[in-house]
DNA sequence: CTTGACCTTCGAGTAGCTCGAGGGTCTATC
DNA sequence: GATAGACCCTCGAGCTACTCGAAGGTCAAG
């Protein structure tokens, strides 16, 4: 199978399949003569894998340890724990970031329509003076 | 004032005003006889509105819309409420993934606990298998 | 006159891809 | 056999928002 139809069976773009490659997630596949790229039912398989850990948002590095530790037949139990547990933590502080973020941009909404409300030829945007 | 102070004054790094600068974010300085940029007040009040528009994380390309405005003599009210709308909904959406993300990684880390406990000696990472 | 702190520009690096240019290949149809 | 259209190749650039390093110029103090 050649990488169009791979791409489509492991729902990713070619061009991700290609980079991938590149930044060595998946390993080199055998050529056809013409030299395009040739795929079998378990490299599909490995793409899918790659694609469920960056699905979780798992940085590339941690994706191409996993990977390389399944292709060479080690068991990446481990690896997928600690990178789960670390993008865990990662989630939550981004989400606390985000939502103080949140609170803030729904402050200055109201703070703007309060103003436009009392004053409607006023300009508002002094208030992002008040951010420190 | 010259950048190094000015960035202190503006609690930017120098080389983000250097990247403001040749993005169009904020306005060419003056040079002194050596070639040095020189910087006053008004120039370092401009840093940090561009500073506080960035914290609520507006795109670039919305800062240097704004505070190009600010800087011609306009109001830039109008584009700051549209900006903030835009971004106040972008983090919406993003936390409401981040929410889906942490639930599915929570799930795969009680999924693994789970089967340690059972089967010390198994691997866990057919789990990841599961993700569609 | 030298030292060290500061400044300059330019290019590359970060993350994770995507896209386009310029070219080759394969398959079906005429 | 020719040709059209779909597919493939590599390489380089682009996206975001900066940061860092190299190689070199400037300035004040001792």
């Amino acid at each position: 199978m050649r990488i169009g139809q791979a791409a489509e069976q492991a729902r990713l773009e070619a061009s991700a399949i290609r980079f991938y490659e590149s930044a060595g997630v998946l390993p080199e596949p055998t050529r056809s003569d013409a030299g395009y790229r040739v795929y079998d039912e378990a490299d599909i398989e490995l793409m899918r894998f790659a694609r469920r850990l960056r699905a979780l948002e798992l940085p590339l590095h941690d994706v191409r340890e996993i990977v390389q530790l399944r292709v060479s037949g080690e068991a990446p139990c481990q690896p997928v724990r600690d990178a789960i547990t670390r993008e865990a933590e990662a989630v939550d502080d981004r989400i606390a970031e985000l939502t103080r973020l949140r609170s803030e941009l729904q402050a200055l909404q109201r703070r703007m329509d309060s103003i436009v409300d009392y004053w409607p030829q006023s300009c508002v945007c002094h208030i992002i003076e008040e951010i420190p």
